[in-house]
DNA sequence: TATCATAATGTTATAAAATAACATTTTATT
DNA sequence: AATAAAATGTTATTTTATAACATTATGATA
């Protein structure tokens, strides 16, 4: 099963994190020949500075917070971004929280199940193997053919249950 | 396994449906001495003309169009009235749609899992013990305490198959 | 390297979805 | 009948998302 909840939940050195991201996202873009142009490396960075997700709008307002001079970025900047950070599979929508998490393993085919923590926000990702087949189990019963899933758990994370 | 998949796919008197429906949703408030008013049914039944899936604008739309003489039916009124249905668990909310959908079996204690057909739109319920515990398997290996869980599963119906 | 086509971004405007705030009406209770 | 609480009506606004078109940057080709 992979997973990033170790990181996700427990205090590390986020900064490997996005370096790490920041370095598997460009071999990635390299390898499939579509540019990680600098808005779009700036909006995957501002994802992936917390692993909680954010909304659009965060976005927006915290890479102008972040430009230097304080430069309006606009919507529609930040949605076609976003849009192209989600057709290479860089980032994931959550649905239920209408937000944006970075993608710990992207590139590895992998059946996303996200557990969100409902007191802090922080947010993992899971590979689970028996839940896709569940899944496929479930379906089969009503002779339904699976093409994708939203699977999205809310609770306590380890550290939000003490 | 609980699930109204072959209603949801297939040819059938779906008046009835409406019926049964709306029969439960009165004994259910009945019992819970909560209110449905006729506006929180005619929401409740708008949303029951289909086994698809309604956003909350179309509800909006088809609840104007049905009105005579024609009367504006105002967001504010359909939200309240969506509110008060999720409430009551006579609806469901599908977060990846952000469309509504009636309940089969509210009252019922159940976990809600949702095929959800991408030709025809067409959406069943079920509830299913095994994926519920698949989903605790799998957040009990990150220390992850589950509270609730949002299952979309995106496919083909049997209808849409062939 | 100049030209061109394509891709990406900037900009303005607007569409679509959801809710806040307060007025009015309805309902249940006394 | 008087009252309080609940529900609905109404206006305005907030939040989220995208359309449309102008401009700029990039990569390919002559």
């Amino acid at each position: 099963m992979l997973t990033n909840s170790r990181l996700a939940y427990h205090h590390h050195d986020h900064k490997r994190c996005i370096t790490a991201a920041l370095h598997r996202a460009r071999l990635l873009c390299d390898d499939r020949q579509v540019r990680l142009t600098p808005i779009r490396e700036a909006v995957f960075k501002t994802i992936w500075a917390s692993h909680r997700p954010l909304g659009a709008y965060d976005i927006v307002d915290q890479m102008t917070l972040a430009s230097s001079p304080v430069k309006r970025i606009l919507p529609p900047t930040v949605y076609r971004s976003i849009e192209f950070l989600l057709e290479q599979g860089l980032i994931h929508r959550l649905a239920s929280l209408n937000a944006y998490i970075g993608c710990p393993f992207p590139g590895n085919d992998h059946n996303d199940v996200f557990l969100i923590c409902r007191q802090c926000g922080a947010t993992a990702e899971c590979s689970a193997e028996q839940l896709t087949s569940a899944v496929e189990q479930t379906a089969r019963r009503a002779n339904f053919n699976v093409e994708s899933q939203v699977i999205e758990i809310v609770g306590l994370c380890p550290e939000c249950q003490s």
